[in-house]
DNA sequence: TTGAAAGCGCTAACAC
DNA sequence: GTGTTAGCGCTTTCAA
């Protein structure tokens, strides 16, 4: 029950310097073998634990990454963690998390607290709207290197992105559901009044619509929170507009097992009385009965790629990555029903 | 562009100390009104940002905890996660996250490196075989706060535990399936050879068999990590058994998830030809078809009472909670087919 | 190869 | 109220 062990007592106990420790510790190539090997035996008995904060003061430098995502309990987000944990732990640097829940005011401070933990970059999840200014000027001065993953590149923005096009895949599969001969095509999706990659979703599905000449209809499009419990409440009203969908595109997976629920609820078969297709294809996806037709989308790459850029020194030049997202067709979608429409 | 901003160079800026402006940021009562209103504006317009790890440093304290899951990208220790983070953000922690994988080896390397990272606490999930001594040692030095998660207090451990009775939860969910006529019981669990609550899920399975009398057969249980993959590859392989299971176990959701697919792709009917019941009631069980039976286990909860616990200044007691784990019975069990045993 | 000393960014005890 | 000073645990010149 010791209470404070520092270097100065390693020093002590090896009879060697304070300043030696140091070097045995960080480079024992500068150090002769017998001394490295006491201050190693020093360090084992005291069970001396080196301070890496107080190291990265010094040095003036941080090994820490900071990462913002929406909320830690979507799987797909976990991924995108994983994926940035996997490369980390081999370059020394340590992950400090936070959740915005879309909240700005939240993401503002979480960002701040991340800052004045001296990260040495900042991951987010995309950046809510109303804090571009705030982000971008800390870009500016560099004072932190800034990833925005989940997002295609912003011109004007001098941050890193590692993303890919949302607007281009959502107009894809809503260009597919319009194929398969549907023209009432309900749209579930995200936050798009707060965040950009749910708003290029949007655009996607509404570009589509207009190319096919078909009417935009804001009755059967919901924003809601990317959830099971939301899509299947949408779903739920969706299907019982007078003039009901033929095929719901809800724009995050979450959503559409949540829509697939409340169509099995409602006595409605996938895709016989109503096609649903999702957007992320998170492992689960193609575990569903039927299984989801969706965009896939490698969030575990994403974070991977993400924590490569973060990592490189302050100062690097920005980099974008624009991934793939491909329609991947499964059982949840299907023609429509002759006679089904109207 | 400027290089580095300090407290000193705010100070020169509102013409006053260094000691000042700390005080101005900590203690503003302690100050005239004016001179915080200087500080508050030299910092603004210099666009300094608070160093956190020094004064953590220079206090001898620490506001970071570090948490350790299995992976991240599975939902449930998401949930935990989430919960954990609730908690900390008001108390001004940060989480410092890292994942495991099952594995002893990379487990110890992270929880060293979060302690050089001088974490105020260490939540851990479960303790790998392997590292208990290890826990225990840092338990018992004081010198950083553990509390152990998602499993049941092990008498002696001097770290805090905040988790359920998984052996008895497996117990009662294998007795359900007995009741249901099962006689004929398969299991798939985690990785028991490794992680505690695992083999409690394991043994409580078996002890459930030995009082109804049923001989336990190792060919129908199957360890395998968490996961929709493993699920559905051990459910196939159980159910090519030539005395096939007429119950599986699958003692966490995902692994329950991916045995749903497997029959299906077999063209078993589940609970008809087949039951299956999960353990931990993740959100998406009750969004399968049919609607998984479970263990449901509150992970938000455990995260944050975890966070509380872990919190608690260094030396405070050692807690101790146990929380309900309980059956939900849905769709996916049903009592055995007329004949279909044997 | 090693040690002494200066100092990273900050806090707190003590004076004024 | 405010400034001065000593110092947290560490790294890194500079000399020896």
């Amino acid at each position: 029950m010791r209470s404070k062990l520092n270097m100065r007592e390693v020093a002590q106990k090896a009879n060697v310097s304070l300043a030696t420790v140091s070097r045995a510790m960080h480079s024992p190539d500068k150090v002769s073998a017998s001394t490295v090997e006491r201050v190693r035996k020093a360090t084992e008995e005291l069970g001396y634990v080196y301070n890496a904060t107080a190291g990265d003061i010094l040095r003036g430098r941080s090994t820490v990454l900071g990462v913002l995502v929406p909320t830690a309990s979507n799987a797909l987000f976990g991924e995108t963690l994983h994926g940035i944990q996997t490369m980390t732990v081999g370059g020394g640097y340590s992950v400090l998390q936070a959740a915005t829940h879309y909240d700005a005011d939240g993401e503002e401070a979480l960002i701040e607290s991340l800052l004045q933990r001296r990260v040495h970059a900042l991951i987010l999840t995309g950046v809510t709207y109303g804090l571009e200014e705030r982000v971008e000027q800390l870009a500016r001065e560099a004072r932190v290197r800034i990833v925005v993953v989940w997002e295609l590149p912003k011109p004007d923005m001098t941050a890193s992105y590692v993303g890919f096009d949302n607007m281009e895949a959502a107009r894809r599969m809503t260009e597919y559901l319009i194929e398969l001969g549907h023209r009432r095509i309900g749209l579930i999706v995200g936050p798009f009044s707060k965040i950009a990659r749910a708003r290029h979703r949007l655009e996607g599905y509404r570009i589509a619509l207009e190319r096919a000449g078909i009417p935009f209809d804001a009755d059967i499009v919901k924003e809601r929170s990317p959830g099971l419990l939301e899509g299947r409440e949408a779903m739920d009203r969706l299907m019982r507009n007078e003039d009901r969908p033929t095929a719901v595109f809800a724009a995050s997976d979450l959503l559409a097992i949540g829509a697939l629920k409340a169509a099995r609820s409602m006595g409605l078969s996938v895709p016989g009385d109503v096609s649903v297709a999702g957007f992320d294809d998170m492992e689960v996806a193609s575990y569903q009965d039927p299984p989801l037709t969706t965009i896939r989308v490698d969030a575990y790459k994403i974070g991977q790629i993400a924590a490569q850029t973060a990592m490189e020194p302050l100062g690097s030049p920005t980099r974008n990555y624009c991934l793939d997202a491909d329609l991947v067709i499964r059982g949840s979608t299907g023609p429509i029903k002759p006679g089904g429409g109207r």
